[in-house]
DNA sequence: ACACCGATGTCAACGCTGTTGACATCGGCG
DNA sequence: CGCCGATGTCAACAGCGTTGACATCGGTGT
């Protein structure tokens, strides 16, 4: 029961003067979201937020169960606008998977505090739901069905949330601006050439290794397994 | 200088009586593997561990600079005994890279609370440079070299790391032994039919994904992506 | 129009967290 | 023996999510 009951819209933004707008779900998410587009901010608290609504930061509790619903809430709203930035045409299954992929990282970059969350796989709220149903699209349109659909599908989501979480975390701590280039391996690596020989002869190339990169580079992996599947699975009947 | 000087092993066990023993790094990152392989503990706290070794909590801060470099300890722990547990022929690069993945998944499934801890991705200790190099020299046994390589090798630890991270977590939360199987995707998925035809479709293939399945299904898409690159690198030259 | 009552905002407080600084103690070395 | 750095102890701080009691607002039924 956590939606705002069934249909009404609740008198919308109560017009002209409204002193103080009452407190609202939407209104909560949307600061929310403001507060985590801030550089640098591995997290928010609630009490940041409530300072941010000019409220008290309990009142809060009066619109989400708890911290984690409202984690919740924020991660599904990111990921609904993810979702809406997919436009390519249906049949381009494709395409319309690296545009959600693409999206799904700028959103959770320039959200750390929020894509972090992502870790948790399940918002339980309709943006999901849709990016769920997109994705089965796209793949279906691929050429799948039945287990090897399904696993495509839990395949790509796990990676694009766990990576473009793995990735906001970083760009959080770092405090970066989300365009920027950002390296996949952390600080420099010291390796005894003796001990592990392979590492010193890649070393360069590892550390210029780009966070988007690799996560595209999955995408792309995930893409051509079905590509394959989809053909032996058609060659199959 | 967090570590304890250079190679010594600091008297050992202190011989036959030593009354209370003295505080050690290695005695701390035992037990807090003991601490974290308690089922169904998200997180573990210093005044826990403090309480767990008999001594004031704040001592542990003579060994760590803080919880995060004892966290990174832990987890670096934990991967150098996923690098142990790896004992195929290094020439049987295939088995070596599913015996590392399947030791990881269980080694972060047993201790749900340091399992989380590897989306920081990088310990910067010496178990992670074992088993970056393990990873490296089975690529380079499947024939990659180059950028083909460090490609490989980033998404096969970028995909082991982060869903083994996300496993553990659903495993901490749940409470779950680590040992029974548990589904990927939480909880049951309310969907209309009308707008969701697909995952409706789906639905209970879906819910019986489990977990652990999946996390081998990435494994192996990346090996097999590793053998068609070398067959293209080989063919190409 | 008035009284009601649920929904909402406010405040103080609880128990938990990681961390710090001052102080006491232990143990090896000159 | 006496020093002195390393280590353990204690009290305390600031921050966190969360709860319960209380005040107030606003729509509803009469």
């Amino acid at each position: 029961m956590t939606t705002t009951a069934s249909s009404g819209r609740r008198r919308a933004s109560g017009g002209t003067s409204a002193g103080r707008p009452r407190l609202d779900r939407d209104t909560i998410i949307a600061a929310g979201l403001e507060l985590a587009a801030a550089p640098g901010s591995t997290s928010i608290s609630v009490r940041e937020l409530g300072a941010r609504l000019g409220t008290d930061p309990t009142a809060i509790y009066r619109h989400f169960r708890s911290k984690e619903h409202l984690m919740e809430a924020l991660l599904d709203e990111l990921i609904g606008r993810s979702v809406a930035a997919v436009t390519a045409d249906p049949a381009d299954w494709r395409e319309r998977l690296r545009q959600l992929a693409a999206s799904t990282l700028d959103l959770f970059s320039g959200h750390p505090a929020v894509g972090v969350e992502a870790i948790v796989l399940t918002t339980h709220g309709p943006g999901e739901l849709d990016a769920v149903e997109l994705m089965l699209d796209a793949f279906s349109h691929a050429g799948l069905r039945g287990d090897d659909l399904v696993r495509h599908y839990a395949l790509f989501a796990s990676h694009v949330l766990s990576s473009a979480a793995g990735i906001a975390r970083g760009r959080g701590e770092r405090g970066g601006s989300p365009g920027e280039p950002s390296a996949w391996f952390e600080g420099p690596l010291l390796a005894d050439p003796r001990t592990h020989p392979i590492i010193a002869s890649v070393a360069t190339s590892l550390t210029d290794l780009q966070d988007r990169d690799l996560f595209l580079l999955g995408v792309e992996a995930v893409i051509q397994s079905a590509e394959r599947a989809a053909g032996a699975a058609a060659s199959a009947s």
